[in-house]
DNA sequence: CATTAATCCTTAACATGTTAATTATTATCT
DNA sequence: AGATAATAATTAACATGTTAAGGATTAATG
């Protein structure tokens, strides 16, 4: 008898990453219809929220590393669906904004991105749904 | 006005992806004393769970996708901690299993891997530890 | 029995995750 | 000011995620 490691089924890292496949699943199928990835789109979407940010207030958000940060920022500078410029204060600052044209993804996209959100929502139930995102944020490392 | 996406910080994912780093965190620390990834470690506990297996079912209860397995597979073949064999009735699959080295390494850290797991629950408290697994298993795609 | 289809696995190609080293710029300290 | 430390971002190196294509083996079909 192993020393009381839960079986592989009730562990928490594993349900963690097969929730995420069922709930990236649909996004990933809508994202399939445009020129982007999953997180792409997430950069993009904060971006949306948030206005201009700097790079470490958008990595934080994203929920990336610097170094993919760094790769995918200059992927969608490359597709115009973003810009990049320095701090003219402080040289070693950048600053990433959503362009006319990755708004514009961002729009054409929403409607059924909420749709999906919603079916989940409708899954779980509201009152699961709202648990369920209240438990995962206690789980957070970063929650401010 | 948006169409009605929630806010980054009420994401499913991305909350999903933000309690995985939390979850992760302390299991990866643990791992950085040893010569393995968090993957060849969850490889390992299904291995040492279930015992020997064919490809397909220790990447479906491994959550991993078949080209991420077989690069995987053989570096742990090559550090001596799987072996893998050829159905005889069907040459086309392959049975993995755990060595002893490979069990000795399950059994070096068993005990801290498992005090990782009681403190998140301890963390949640029981009751809504249960909760947890329970709805993230309903988001699950592959739940039998 | 030959052809085709299906299955299992691998390889390829590219994006991202992860840790460590490196560069560029700014701040600090004497 | 000059040396040093600290910070922001990039690059490097390797492992994994993801989708598509390819190779080997077996099953199904005419």
């Amino acid at each position: 008898m192993k020393k009381g490691l839960p079986p592989t089924s009730r562990s928490l890292p594993i349900a963690l990453i097969r929730a995420r496949e069922g709930v990236m699943a649909p996004i990933r199928h809508m994202l399939s219809e445009t020129d982007i990835t999953e997180q792409q789109w997430r950069v993009l979407r904060v971006l949306d929220d948030n206005g201009a940010l700097d790079t470490k207030t958008l990595a934080d958000r994203s929920s990336l590393l610097f170094p993919s940060l760094t790769r995918i920022a200059s992927t969608l500078r490359d597709k115009g669906l973003v810009t990049q410029t320095r701090d003219t204060k402080d040289r070693r600052r950048q600053i990433i904004e959503i362009t006319a044209l990755g708004k514009q993804l961002i729009d054409e996209n929403a409607e059924q991105a909420a749709q999906i959100a919603a079916d989940f929502e409708t899954l779980l139930g509201s009152q699961n749904y709202e648990t369920l995102l209240d438990l995962l944020e206690i789980l957070d490392p970063n929650k401010d």
